[in-house]
DNA sequence: ATAACATTTGAACAGTTATTCAAATGTTAT
DNA sequence: ATAACATTTGAATAACTGTTCAAATGTTAT
């Protein structure tokens, strides 16, 4: 159950308190986990492009599918996804399910990613 | 090999040019695939952690490898992928190699993430 | 109640991915 | 050349993930 034994190269030592320094500074595990987890959301094209549609208005279900042309129980999946995140948020109205972004941070992420790989 | 055929709901002739509306701000399919592939780097705790590390110096593949408790071998093949995403830049100095991150972009990227889940 | 529609859900499938292990490469010293 | 060490690489494995399909749930109208 122990954590796997790890040979220590001679850099470690040489290099003296390098490791120290930097795990000093290192968030904790749980943090970094989760900050994974939040990344991981939106590593999937299909999430992203709902996130974008989402951007201009409130769609319902079927209106993603179509603008998206994949099914409706592809995009409910992923929907679900996101709305487990707090990514977007939800209204019903009859039939129909209306969701939206949950807030501007979600905007301002996606604004940072694109600026990075367009630049 | 067209793409399959998607059924349109009541929802989207209702709500009229809901579709077209999204659509004509969606960036290109290309762009947002590009978009999800760079979250997708970040959305493994490993190479959080490795990129954590550098934000305070650059380290070797051991002395990575030892901080976090990991095989030399899979930091590897780890760093082989920031590499290949141009996130980490390296410096050969005789046996060792040390990394270190590629620009101030991946640290604000980063950052924006961590307050988006410690708010 | 029945029908029609929007959405959700769960199981199954194919594709992807992170780690491990063993072996190869490259570098420095003896 | 040989030995020791740091790193890389490739194949194999286990775990995870996105989509599909079929069925279930919930809502509105007739």
């Amino acid at each position: 159950m122990d954590a796997p034994e790890v040979k220590l190269c001679d850099a470690f030592f040489v290099h003296g308190d390098i490791k120290a320094r930097a795990l000093q500074k290192l968030p904790g595990d749980d943090l970094l986990i989760d900050l994974a987890e939040l990344y991981k959301i939106f590593g999937d094209s299909t999430r992203i492009k709902i996130l974008y549609l989402l951007f201009e208005e409130e769609m319902c279900v079927c209106d993603i599918a179509a603008a998206l042309n994949m099914t409706v129980s592809a995009i409910s999946h992923q929907l679900r996804i996101l709305k487990g995140a707090k990514l977007i948020k939800f209204r019903k109205d009859g039939k129909s399910v209306f969701y939206s972004l949950a807030d501007e941070h979600v905007t301002s992420i996606l604004a940072q990613g694109m600026e990075h790989i367009t630049e």
